[in-house]
DNA sequence: AAGGTATAAGTTATATGACAAATATTTACA
DNA sequence: TGTAAATATTTGTCATATAACTTATACCTT
């Protein structure tokens, strides 16, 4: 008989897909069947899924829903399906669970999202900061001196870069923590700074984006030199004043009149 | 006939659907289509989607396509579709992007994940007790006083419920920081905890267990007085000093020998 | 025999049509 | 007017066919 499916790994005859459920959808319980394979590592990342053609024999089931149960596993990260040639497991890849983090975020900022962004940071960045320093490695120590140097070349009026590479500089501290859950938690907070700088700098005066990105080279240069030495305590000092500073300048930024204020009463 | 591409009818408002660029495959197009047109806000939470034949005449494609687009976008969350009615914009969540993450981490985990779980909880926690002693609500310390009741009333010998129920303290510790960016970074964390406490206390002698439940009551009986005391830095304190013990029941629980080994030497 | 090319086979992508199942709407009736 | 039945709409599943792409094979040239 070809009953036998893939034989994944080991020896172990027995199908790696459970049984279907008695759930609602087709789709949804093949979904499932197929996500349960996978976390119970019966397939591995980079391994080659039955194809369409044999699950349909396998599960009694038309293509129809094979196809959309494997539409699904893509769209969470979970398989990768090529034309032509099979569907496979993915590649674990923190880029996808970022993305749904983010686009929660985006979904359900009301405009105050950005305060939650501001004091999360200071409570968690000085701590990242002071892990950094204890764990970082002389290559990621090169990784953030390459990133100031980026910064101080930057154009002037390029706030769009501007931001992308601050945002990339607390990427790598977070990264130097060797913490995995540590640097995936901060991502979307820090995939967020662009989005939130741009308000804030398109409301700034012009003038003072010269000093403001001294003072933001300057910040990056204390907090380098922190977690260079070694220093734990002063890495942490270090983020926490700089962090301070950018509440600050956003608070500032709102001062002229907060977007709320009904229009009818003004200066 | 169908060669035409048509503006929906009559008037025509511009469509809130963006052209259709030059992406791989169809239903991924229609799918960023669709997503686009939500994270625009042109559809909000709850409202109904055009129809699957709908969409066929607009994008000029067959439903297979627009399915395995719904597929998707239902698979990530955005979308609900519900049979014989239509497809909705989803009420927002946060559950579908704390699975995604949940998902990594459980993926990635290599056996060593628990240690970086641990130090996040003690960069980030004392942080977020301290914060939740400033903004918790007396609902929220009601909460929190029931679930303390809820872990007294556990059986001694219901290790699942337990850690239920003490990784639920935690969730509302930082929801009462009224930060939902904090709360909402911290839920892989804590969801994660009976995982990892179920292999803690399977090492464990039994003979522990008594004592070890008093004092995990009693640790959350000073962080629960701190919080709602409104002291900041002794909940901070407090919560500190709870997740150093829980690292040293850890360690203590590897010592005998790394798995494998019975412990041979009791008390 | 080695290497490249054309061919064939296998697999996914899309289209179409049909019917089932669930829901929504309209109609008919009391 | 309110309710139930009938009808229409919409999604779920199946089946078949063809296109597009990938991989494997056979063949040819050198």
């Amino acid at each position: 008989m070809e009953e036998e499916i893939h034989s994944p790994a080991g020896g172990n005859p027995v199908s790696p897909f459970q049984k279907i459920g008695s759930e609602k959808l087709l789709s949804g319980r093949i979904e499932e069947s197929i996500e349960s394979a996978i976390r119970k590592k019966q397939y591995l990342a980079g391994q080659k899924l039955p194809t369409e053609g044999e699950l349909c024999k396998l599960f009694s089931v038309s293509r129809t829903v094979v196809r959309e149960a494997f539409r699904r596993l893509s769209a969470r990260g979970l398989v990768v399906i090529r034309q032509g040639s099979g569907a496979y497991v993915n590649e674990i890849s923190s880029e996808s669970a970022i993305d749904s983090i983010n686009l929660y975020l985006e979904l359900t900022d009301d405009g105050n999202m950005i305060f939650d962004i501001i004091r999360a940071r200071q409570l968690f960045e000085p701590e990242i900061a002071g892990l950094a320093a204890l764990y970082r490695t002389t290559g990621e120590l090169e990784e953030l001196a390459g990133n100031m140097e980026e910064l101080r070349n930057c154009p002037l009026d390029d706030i769009e870069k501007e931001t992308e590479i601050d945002s990339r500089f607390h990427i790598l501290i977070a990264k130097a923590t060797h913490n995995t859950v540590v640097s995936l938690l901060m991502r979307p907070v820090f995939d967020s700074m662009p989005r939130f700088k741009r308000s804030i700098f398109a409301k700034n005066k012009i003038d003072d984006r010269q000093a403001e990105k001294r003072r933001l080279i300057q910040f990056h240069e204390d907090i380098y030199q922190a977690i260079n030495s070694g220093d734990s305590r002063e890495a942490a000092y270090a983020m926490q004043t700089h962090i301070k500073r950018s509440e600050r300048n956003f608070l500032d930024s709102l001062k002229p009149g907060v977007e709320g204020l009904k229009p009818g009463v003004d200066g």
